[in-house]
DNA sequence: ACCCTACATGACACTCAGTGTCAGTTTGAA
DNA sequence: TTCAAACTGACACTGAGTGTCATGTAGGGT
């Protein structure tokens, strides 16, 4: 209860924190994309941000979680925007527009979210960290999705939900992957308008 | 070009190498159902199975793999039982019934299986490779359903394909979550069936 | 029966991620 | 000014995974 949300208090000591954290990342990734993930040590990146090893994990529990932090917020602001689709909306609709939101990094910062991708798509490790927390957050759309699929009768199995889900959020990855590997020349949003037609002709 | 698939040719030195893997399986199994999977070291595992520590990271690269090493032939069971489905099938229909193979080893042997998915449940770094390994097998099943989709066209694009895969393996990972919840009680082909019919109809 | 190459093994040293402790410093509120 | 909470660097420790080397053993060819 020490971060209370009801109070505003951005205070010295919570900037300070944001912008030791913002060196550190800076100070990684620069060091990530010039030599790679693996053969990038925490003592490295401790030296190059100016602080001690020590701080560098107590600000990040893992090397990963420097390049995945983003994709911790993603979930919140997927759950958010789900809510805020209209009540009487599928829930594969609202689904489909809420998950859209994870394109538009890629959209906005092309060339940074490339790189980024290449990053991931080659180190084992930040690939299955990066999934893992995305079936994490997944869980954050379960409620709003049974609540769509049975209109509030709490009857509808979590499986049910999961599975929507997934199947959606699927489309949103192979649309990244495949725009990934066209060099960020596909148009993303038609990539995954395409990946979720074909699901939805698919299975008729 | 050593292990010549013409070559009939289990001769000792393959059955050794097999026993020893079952063993050091055994052992390990035996330890994480035991003391949990991160407090069980290689050491320990090492020690019980009879062999030194760098034998055990012979047979096996990682810790992990000693409990997902039936994961990887999965990927080629469901992919030998997709080409098995008659030609005309729609890719989701065949799809559907490739990866419900995935759900017999929980019918067949359901107390180890609940066991193991508690165990896979409560360990992150097991959680992520697993997945890791099952979205490195799901691109064994795209070339197939690329061609389901468009006929031998070869013009659709991977993401459609890969979309699919996705959408259908999700249903399958969803009813084994559901079924582990229930401690093994409900009917996990029912669960399955109703996933897939979830994304049927919301897709409309 | 002998040789000889290829592979399996154990022992050991090493790197690095991540954890925990401790003592000293800074912050912000009383 | 005082004091507790939070931040910090230094250090020691565990354990996974890698690489090397010397020794053994299997199995094909002679």
């Amino acid at each position: 209860m020490k971060a209370n949300p009801a109070t505003p208090r951005p205070s010295l000591r919570e900037r300070q924190r944001a912008t030791v954290r913002a060196e550190i990342t800076a100070a990684a990734m620069e060091l990530f994309l010039a030599n790679g993930f693996d053969e990038t040590t925490a003592d490295q990146i401790a030296e190059k941000a100016g602080v001690s090893r020590s701080s560098f994990f107590r600000h990040f529990p893992t090397k990963e979680d420097v390049v995945l932090g983003s994709f911790v917020t993603a979930g919140e602001r997927v759950r958010d925007a789900l809510q805020a689709r209209p009540p009487q909306e599928s829930a594969w609709e609202a689904l489909g527009h809420a998950a859209a939101l994870l394109l538009s990094s890629f959209v906005d910062h092309p060339e940074r979210s490339l790189r980024a991708s290449a990053m991931l798509t080659h180190t084992p490790s930040l690939r299955a960290r990066r999934i893992e927390k995305q079936l994490l957050w997944q869980e954050l759309l379960i409620p709003d999705v049974r609540a769509r699929l049975d209109h509030g009768h709490d009857t509808t199995p979590d499986a049910r939900a999961r599975a929507l889900v997934t199947a959606v959020l699927g489309c949103a990855d192979a649309a990244i992957h495949e725009w990934a590997r066209s060099d960020g020349n596909a148009d993303i949003h038609s990539l995954y308008a395409n990946a979720l037609a074909t699901v939805h002709t698919a299975t008729r």
